[in-house]
DNA sequence: AAAACGGGGCC
DNA sequence: GGCCCAGTTTT
């Protein structure tokens, strides 16, 4: 048996049931594919459901706010897929009248789509034989032809795509597709695949090699990054102060406080902070220390304090994304995860 | 070619 | 603490 056959028969034997699988609406596997970006199934899950339900159609997703959008994506992290997914929507409305794509060519050019997602969408929808390659495709394939070649240069994007490309020829696209990748997810896995009773043991180059734990090869690049974060927290008459994160950083277009960056954990006498909480408020103010958090993200460690200003924020010179809320008004905008978990131990403090 | 972009789970 | 997750976009 040669392994197409060998993935695609364990497939049918052993794969999970899940709720894109049952459709071929390109819309419904967009949703999905977009949302499995660099994000685990069982993360993803909920997210998917909800979408659906709020916008059960790509013209009720076109029709949302920013707001609207982003709130839905709450907690799930790289939210630019959420922006773009907005601004595709409304693409597919105006350019192709709310038909949403089938073919590779087309939805390649669609913003939030690369590469992987116009393989997946146009090969689960239509057919289409474009083969995806994602990390599970690449973990598969080097193990099992032994290729060391690491897979996020270029010459491995290459290789590996030209050899994928080349096993799903003659295969029924949706299925092989959907059995490569769940064969990467549940049986190849990254850490103790379970070798032992795999059907792809025989010809598996890695296994032979006793390469397993040493496949893929992947060059690491992130260099991490200390931040601090100064987050001021202003009261006054039940209503909160929120800014909208408009600057090219993290959280774009997600609401927080108003903030002080430092170049180094401040205390409230700091200079540097000193200076900065100046040039915001036009005089000295008063600060209350009130939580530290550490928060972690892929390549940034923030530290983050948490100060309240009970007063002197009559002369604040409000910019235009800086504006007072109440806490109704606060809880329904879309906010990065560390100011949720502050606002809930401020509701349960108090 | 490299950096930026979240949050969570697992070892 | 490091690695990885149904990757894409920007620099």
């Amino acid at each position: 048996m040669n392994f197409q056959i060998i993935i695609t028969s364990w497939y049918q034997a052993n794969h999970r049931n899940l709720p894109w699988r049952a459709s071929t609406d390109p819309y419904v596997i967009w949703l999905s594919e977009i949302i499995l970006q660099q994000t685990r199934v069982e993360q993803g899950l909920p997210y998917f459901n909800r979408f659906l339900a709020a916008f059960p159609t790509v013209r009720d997703f076109a029709g949302a706010s920013e707001t609207e959008i982003l709130k839905l994506w709450q907690g799930l992290g790289y939210y630019s897929r959420g922006r773009n997914m907005l601004y595709t929507a409304r693409e597919v409305m105006e350019l192709h009248e709310g038909v949403f794509p089938v073919a590779y060519d087309a939805l390649i050019r669609l913003k939030g789509i690369g590469a992987y997602t116009a393989a997946a969408i146009s090969s689960f929808s239509s057919g289409e034989s474009r083969a995806v390659l994602d990390g599970n495709v690449f973990r598969v394939l080097s193990r099992y032809f032994g290729i060391d070649i690491p897979i996020n240069s270029t010459a491995g994007k290459s290789t590996f795509s030209t050899l994928s490309q080349s096993l799903i020829e003659g295969q029924d696209p949706a299925v092989y597709n959907q059995a490569i990748m769940e064969f990467g997810a549940l049986q190849c896995k990254p850490k103790s695949p379970n070798c032992a009773v795999c059907p792809l043991q025989d010809g598996c180059a890695a296994y032979a090699g006793n390469l397993v734990n040493h496949l893929p090869v992947k060059l690491k690049t992130v260099k991490v990054k200390t931040r601090y974060l100064n987050y001021l927290f202003c009261l006054k008459d039940g209503q909160v102060l929120v800014n909208k994160r408009i600057k090219e950083d993290i959280w774009q277009h997600l609401y927080d406080f108003p903030h002080i960056e430092t170049s180094h954990a401040a205390e409230p006498g700091d200079p540097e902070f000193s200076s900065s909480l100046q040039e915001m408020f036009g005089k000295d103010v008063v600060l209350r220390p009130l939580m530290e958090m550490k928060h972690l993200l892929t390549h940034q460690i923030i530290y983050v304090k948490f100060f309240a200003l009970d007063n002197y924020i009559t002369n604040f010179s409000m910019d235009a994304e800086v504006n007072w809320v109440s806490w109704q008004e606060l809880d329904e905008l879309p906010q990065p995860k560390i100011l949720t978990k502050f606002i809930q131990s401020v509701n349960i403090n108090s």
